[in-house]
DNA sequence: ATCCTCCCCTAC
DNA sequence: TAAGGTAGGGGAGGAT
């Protein structure tokens, strides 16, 4: 970011008319406009209506994000008083970032090299009556406050809101606050995410691997083998690591990654949770789970948070993933835990990722920090010994990332699945291909994929624990136990064969939502209204990923006959029966009414007590590509809205050539904003208006056009068919950006060619607010085609700019980390 | 035989 | 307090 920063002023001419704070600042475009109206307004309301009580502030300049107390209005007024000076926009110039409640991630996002202090630090400077040391407020991220709730999850709306009403299915906003902190939502939709990531890159590759470049100085392998080498990826507990980037402090130490704080439980009784966890999960964490809590004060009771992930020096210490907090704190009373970050796991997932798609895209997502890599081709092709591509690329990531990973490799899945276990943690390993079938004797069945609590069990029940005890096992007797293909499976990877070929595309057969948590329902209505919202959101996800289907399930958790009706984990489902059921549904569909229609018929032929439900699901299956008709092609946008009546543009003209048009106003579309993210919505909204009034009476001053008329300045040719030239340029730009996840060549090189009409005709001023208004739609989407294709459209602009003007525009860097 | 539905299991 | 989701493989057993 800073490195950015350093490269833009380098390339800026050192033309005094154009420095920076006298000139090329407020050069073009509304937002820095409006930006030094508002600041200047400020300075003089202070000024001249003699509230100003002292020069403390003198200099020092803050920007207020997020909740604080005292507020941000409280605080201006503060700064007012005192001589500073309020941003209301974060500025590259402004002194402190106040904020006393943000998710570490967006205060990072928003400003990577700014320094956050807390609000108390202008509270008390003023109390002091001088400048207090900073220092001593600097902004704690490793202490994280927790959002502001809604008033109905905390119970704050009084105690008689009713229990069950306030933190269940039954409140509205259940199904977003639950999503929004499900570590297992995360992790699958992450995984989800990642393996179409995988699918998009393959789709849209030119055939060009640019990181194979860096592989030159590598060694030869002149051996000429023709093995096949498949690459297993795993970051090391991958929510710590990345939860340690922001806490060194914190390295080397026990950490888990966790909801709870250490706190304990105050509902559960010692016997329920014991019943529970014999039904439960994991059977080794169960256990120890059980053991701590039977050895437990049954008056003092623990905590039943879950950890997600827990760093190698808690695990040496006995804990492990899914375990309670309340079990590992006793296992390890000094645990530090840190709260889930899960916008970080996504963008280092995304470096994770990026960084192996620079040399191959022989990649099987496994999920949001594991994959397999087909490195034979790779190999082949460079002819660089696979151990020296295995320790650059670690070596790569751990750069990209700060979180450390491990590789094993081996002739198939399997094996490189194993290697990655004997490389843990931060390492690397190479299952020799020889000898395979001894080497295997030694691994644990539960070690084997697809060998889970469960088949585990089976096999141990018989006396087998390693794949030395199952290789002795014939097929057809294993297949007693183990039929059809369940039995081969076993059979042949505890010999260390494995013929599964890697998937590198992946179609969805099935698009769920399920939420088995906080179901607790008193009447059918509750249960409708929560279905139906299951239904939404489920289509919802269709929609996403472009598909419909022909079949919906329905899945429920009812709670087992004589299980307690109060579960031992606070809100959980305790234990359960399950029951499925399938409907067709009218075609293919993504609709959500058709879904809820055939789901409530099903729920109806069950006729469950919605009292008795602890967990529901909805399931579309049997899906179909929906087809596509409408083109999101930018010109195609364009010559459709042309046509709409509803859009108040100009009478039709044939497209003529040669036709001289004058750009026309612009304006901001309601319908337009109302799609933005609010954030957004009000930076544009606020000032635009006022800012082109005021505009029109005089206009820029700082313009190197500010000789001529603004009249003059437009008065140069602008095709027809230029974007920027019309009335509804946002609304444009804004569908466009909407319609896809990249966009087509095509229409970026119409947008540029549109741009450079503009920079030859003197158009600086509105291009540089349609370039603005572009970044910022553009940074909201999550696709680093976009942004690339973003840059290049800048690129291109700067270069126009410099052959025409022998400046450039400033132009804020987009806040991706990902594509740099 | 093959397909469909309803389960169970597993992985992350 | 706590946030126990989501997708796929596969078997049993009935319908075709």
């Amino acid at each position: 970011m800073a490195d950015s920063e350093e490269k833009k002023k380098r390339k800026r001419p050192e033309r005094p008319e154009y420095e920076e704070d006298n000139g090329f600042a407020q050069f073009g475009g509304y937002m820095e406009a409006k930006i030094s109206k508002l600041e200047q307004q400020f300075a003089e309301s202070a000024k001249t209506s003699g509230i100003q009580k002292s020069n403390l502030f003198s200099g020092v300049s803050i920007f207020v994000n997020g909740h604080t107390n005292p507020s941000a209005e409280a605080l201006k007024v503060i700064m007012m008083e005192h001589g500073g000076v309020f941003h209301q926009y974060e500025r590259s110039h402004t002194t402190f970032i106040i904020a006393s409640n943000l998710p570490d991630v967006k205060v990072r996002k928003m400003m990577p090299s700014k320094t956050i202090i807390r609000p108390e630090w202008v509270v008390d400077c003023v109390k002091e009556k001088k400048i207090l040391d900073h220092k001593k407020y600097l902004y704690d991220f490793n202490h994280k406050v927790s959002q502001p709730k809604l008033l109905a999850f905390t119970g704050g709306a009084g105690k008689d809101t009713g229990f069950s009403e306030v933190r269940t299915a039954v409140n509205p906003n259940f199904l977003s606050e639950f999503y929004n902190n499900s570590r297992l939502h995360h992790i699958s939709t992450l995984g989800l995410t990642l393996k179409d990531y995988v699918n998009e890159l393959r789709e849209k590759h030119s055939g060009d691997f640019p990181g194979r470049e860096d592989l030159k100085d590598l060694k030869r392998d002149d051996s000429g083998a023709s093995t096949k080498f498949i690459m297993h990826i795993d970051m090391d507990c991958f929510f710590v690591s990345v939860g340690l980037r922001s806490r060194a402090h914190l390295r080397g130490l026990p950490v888990a990654v966790t909801h709870s704080k250490g706190g304990r439980n105050p509902v559960s009784t010692t016997g329920q949770i014991t019943e529970e966890l014999l039904a439960w999960g994991d059977r080794e964490v169960a256990d120890e789970n059980l053991k701590n809590i039977l050895g437990t004060n049954p008056s003092k009771s623990l905590s039943l948070s879950e950890i997600a992930s827990c760093s190698y020096e808690a695990r040496a210490k006995g804990i492990k993933n899914g375990m309670f907090m309340g079990t590992a704190l006793k296992l390890c009373p000094d645990l530090q835990t840190i709260p889930y970050d899960f916008d970080q796991y996504r963008e280092v997932s995304y470096i994770l990722y990026n960084s192996i798609s620079k040399y191959t895209l022989d990649i099987e997502a496994v999920s949001c920090d594991e994959m397999f890599v087909d490195l034979t081709n790779l190999l082949r092709s460079t002819g660089v010994r696979c151990e020296d591509f295995v320790s650059h690329i670690r070596s790569e990531i751990r750069n990209a990332t700060n979180c450390p990973c491990s590789v094993g490799i081996g002739g198939n899945r399997l094996l490189a699945r194993l290697a990655t276990r004997k490389a843990k943690p931060d390492g690397q390993y190479f299952f020799p291909a020889d000898n395979v079938l001894k080497l295997m004797e030694d691994i644990h069945l539960k070690d084997l994929p697809g060998v889970g609590y469960s088949t585990f069990d089976k096999l141990k029940e018989k006396g087998l624990t390693t794949c030395g005890h199952l290789q002795k096992i014939p097929l057809v007797q294993l297949q007693k136990d183990f039929p059809g293909k369940s039995g081969e499976n076993l059979y042949n990877l505890c010999r260390g064969e494995d013929n599964r070929p890697l998937n590198f595309t992946r179609q969805r057969k099935s698009v769920s939502t399920e939420v088995n948590y906080g179901i607790r329902f008193t009447r059918k209505t509750e249960l409708e209204t929560f279905l139906k919202q299951l239904c939404e959101e489920t289509s919802k996800r269709l929609r996403e990923v472009g598909l419909r289907g022909k079949s919906v399930t329905l899945k429920l958790m009812i709670r087992a006959q004589d299980a307690p009706v109060e579960t031992a984990k606070f809100m959980g489902h305790g234990i359960c029966d399950h029951i499925t059921k399938s409907a067709s549904l009218p075609g293919f569909t993504d609709d959500p009414e058709a879904i809820f229609r055939a789901v409530w018929r099903i729920s109806e032929e069950l006729s469950v007590d919605p009292a008795e439900l602890r967990g529901i699901g909805v399931q579309v299956t049997k899906l179909s590509k929906q087809e596509t008709p409408k083109s999101s092609s930018l010109v195609n946008l364009f010559n459709q809205m042309k046509s709409k009546p509803t859009v108040s543009l100009p009478e039709k003209k044939p497209m003529d050539a040669v036709e001289v048009k004058q750009p026309e106003d612009f304006e901001v579309d309601p319908e337009v904003l109302k799609a933005l993210p609010p954030e957004l919505r009000e930076e544009i909204v606020k000032d635009y208006a006022n800012w082109t009034k005021a505009n029109k009476k005089s206009p820029l001053k700082t313009s190197p056009e500010a000789s001529k008329p603004q009249s003059t300045a437009r008065n140069s040719n602008i095709s027809a068919n230029n974007i920027l030239s019309k009335k509804n340029w946002m609304k444009i730009l804004t569908q466009w950006v909407n319609s896809s996840d990249s966009p087509k060549s095509c229409d970026v090189e119409h947008l540029s060619c549109n741009a450079v009409e503009f920079i030859r005709s003197r158009n600086i001023c509105d291009l540089y607010s349609q370039l603005e208004y572009l970044r910022l739609i553009v940074d909201q989407k999550d696709s680093c085609f976009w942004h690339t294709s973003y840059k290049s459209l800048i690129q291109g602009i700067q270069v126009e700019m410099l052959n025409i003007y022998e400046i450039q525009l400033k132009i804020t860097d987009l806040s991706c980390k990902r594509c740099k």
